[in-house]
RNA sequence: GCCAGUUUAGCUCAGCUGGUAGAGCAUCUGAUUUGUAAUCAGAGGGUCGUUGGUUCAAGUCCGACAACUGGCACCA
């Protein structure tokens, strides 16, 4: 008999509770999920696990798969439940929160063990793989994901239906590791970190740059065309701008701040939105300013905790290119629709064809501001929003910020991991504190409705998750270093300059190789570091004006006129309005 | 911040049960002038993350701190 994959992961959950307990049975058991590509379980217990016990661990659990054990479930009422997991004080703790008088409580037993669960599972273990799962690694994780409760040990084992595919997932772990932003950053000399000195921030080389410029350059000019505005606001202001907003009482912890000889606090800015707020409430502005957008690349800077950091997904230096889009509220849900289809297209253009929205709501009442009928209706323009566009998305209870709803958009590392990039906020929060108002066609003052919106969110980030989906392999628009232009002998330097000075005068960034070495030996250095197009020159090229192409990826040659590929190249590095 | 692991040359890594460091690539010098993924030869380069301790002796054992990696929590 088959089962879905689901229900084996969740069986071998099992297993691997079974055989912790039999080796450790002190242990005290939470809970244990199927996940995406495996599961797993959160045990407490005095043995510290390790890499060590990890054979052990699944020698026992093919033991215990092989003896070809039931899984059985009973129905038990909830005093009887308390009676079997009385030495189990997690399992305690849910059954002494569960109410519901009556209710049966499923309870199922594979050998020993014993665990209240829903099911479903497999029927006997004989219908479990015994060579398609590994343990993966131990983790910490917190009784119940809070972080004011007990650390647990949580073991994840990937498991799937076949050694093949257990094979080949490993395989592609290997190969995704390879992508890493880390590593390639190192490879292609975009950037590196100094842990010593700046842990968490990035220092930027000249390649590396030149991708970051690319695509401020570029959403600045996807921008302009749609009528948003661009300003810059200081990045050190005085620690009352952040009481005034309301983000010092809430976050002044993670804010990095100093005192000046004067006596006053000062902070590095961690977010842009309450300067562009003074901003916009310079001067009266009328109904007829609305939508008014005000565009910001905003260097932030903010204390990220040191086990939160990694690579450039998550630093604690970054440019957001963040607008603030203040509009009446007959105006909002067009605006959002707006980004909405802006975020959309751009995606389009670095190759993400579908990116995961997630419609966060109220969080909690001692978590937010502003009236429930203001959530209601805030909650409802995104909403409708989204559903009247057919835009795909789901719903995460109670994650919004606590002025407002938001949608966030997602986007995934080499390795399957999760990182919001883009996002839409509802802010019911600033424009009030910042006492801001237009003059209405009534003559009189309104408060205007005022979005956050990042398209990339952080540059950093966004570059991250774009150099890990081509592997570096970027469209020739976005590479750092387009051509590199190799002479076969220092006897056609002159000419590999000269094809160098044509390219620079169409625009295209590049370089002459004219290192004393052999072709092959730049060929593969050049390979190496991703460079698109390597322009070999020699005696042929040099007699006739032309250039011999070799693309990344390939080992296919192609011979044109010098002139042509300078056409062809600066057309090439076009950007994608 | 919490749990676990890791930290040796610019990079990638070796150094078993303690006996004062090694490879490949890179760099520099010389030779070579090269036709599509590594030309040859020589040389230089490390207070083994920092800091305490154990020991006759510590890269190796123990502690603290820091950073990094993988999770958890956080993410304005």
């Amino acid at each position: 008999m088959s089962y879905p994959i689901e229900t084996v992961r969740h069986s071998l959950a099992h297993v691997l509770a079974a055989a912790v307990q039999k080796l450790f049975p002190d242990v005290k058991f939470a809970g244990g999920p199927a996940i995406e590509n495996g599961f797993y379980y959160d045990f407490d217990t005095e043995h510290r696990f390790s890499e060590e016990d990890f054979p052990k661990i699944e020698k026992e659990m093919r033991e215990l798969i092989k003896s070809n054990g039931r899984f059985e479930q009973r129905f038990v009422d909830l005093d009887e439940a308390k009676g079997l997991f009385k030495f189990q004080p997690y399992k305690m703790e849910w059954l002494n929160e569960y109410d519901a008088a009556g209710e049966k409580l499923s309870v199922y037993t594979f050998r020993d063990f014993t665990d209240l669960c829903r099911g479903p599972h497999v029927e006997s273990s004989k219908d479990l793989p015994r060579d398609s799962f590994k343990i993966r690694t131990v983790a910490g994780a917190y009784w119940k994901g809070d972080a004011k409760n007990k650390m647990l040990q949580r073991i994840y084992v990937d498991a799937f239906l076949t050694r093949e595919d257990l094979e080949q997932f490993l395989k592609m772990q290997e190969e995704a590791a390879a992508r890493d932003n880390r590593k390639l950053g190192k490879d292609m000399d975009l950037f590196h970190f100094e842990p010593e000195y700046a842990p968490g921030a990035v220092f930027w080389h000249n390649n590396g740059y030149r991708i970051y410029r690319k695509l401020i350059e570029y959403l600045r000019a996807r921008q302009e065309r749609a009528g948003y505005l661009e300003i810059s606001t200081p990045s050190i202001m005085d620690r009352c701008l952040w009481e005034r907003s309301g983000h010092w009482a809430k976050y002044g912890a993670h804010n990095y701040s100093g005192k000046t000889q004067d006596g006053k606090t000062f902070c590095v800015k961690p977010m842009s939105c309450p300067g562009g707020m003074l901003v916009f409430g310079q001067g009266i502005k009328s109904y007829k300013d609305l939508p008014l957008y005000l565009a910001e690349f905003g260097k932030v800077c903010r204390y990220e905790a040191a086990g939160g950091l990694s690579g450039l997904m998550r630093v604690r230096e970054f440019t957001q290119d963040d607008a603030h889009i203040f509009c009446t509220e007959e105006q909002l849900e067009t605006e959002v629709v707006k980004i909405l289809r802006f975020i959309k297209d751009i995606y389009g253009k670095f190759g993400f064809d579908k990116i995961s929205m997630k419609l966060a709501t109220r969080p909690n009442s001692e978590f937010r501001i502003g009236s429930d009928e203001v959530w209601d209706k805030a909650e409802g323009a995104l909403k409708h929003a989204l559903d009247a566009n057919g835009i795909e998305y789901e719903i995460a209870e109670g994650d919004a910020a606590f002025y407002g709803p938001k949608i966030d958009n997602y986007l995934r590392d080499s390795m399957g991991r999760v990182w919001q990039c883009g996002t839409v906020q509802l802010d019911m929060n600033l424009p009030e504190r910042f006492d801001l108002s237009y003059v209405g066609e009534d003559g009189e003052k309104h408060r205007p409705i005022m979005l956050h919106r990042a398209l990339l969110g952080s540059i950093e980030r966004f570059m991250g998750v774009l150099l890990e989906s081509t592997g570096g392999n970027l469209p020739l628009w976005l590479s750092p270093e387009p051509v590199v232009v190799t002479p076969i002998s220092e006897k056609q330097a002159d000419y590999a300059n000269e094809v160098v000075s044509a390219l620079r005068a169409a625009g295209v960034y590049c370089r002459a190789d004219l290192r004393d070495e052999k072709v092959n030996y730049k060929i593969r250095e050049l390979s190496l570091a991703k460079t698109p197009i390597i322009a070999v020159v020699g005696d042929k090229e040099m007699a006739d004006k032309s250039v011999t192409l070799r693309h990344f990826g390939s080992d296919k040659q192609e011979t044109i006129a010098l002139a042509d590929f300078v056409a062809q190249m600066a057309e090439a590095i076009k950007m994608p309005l």
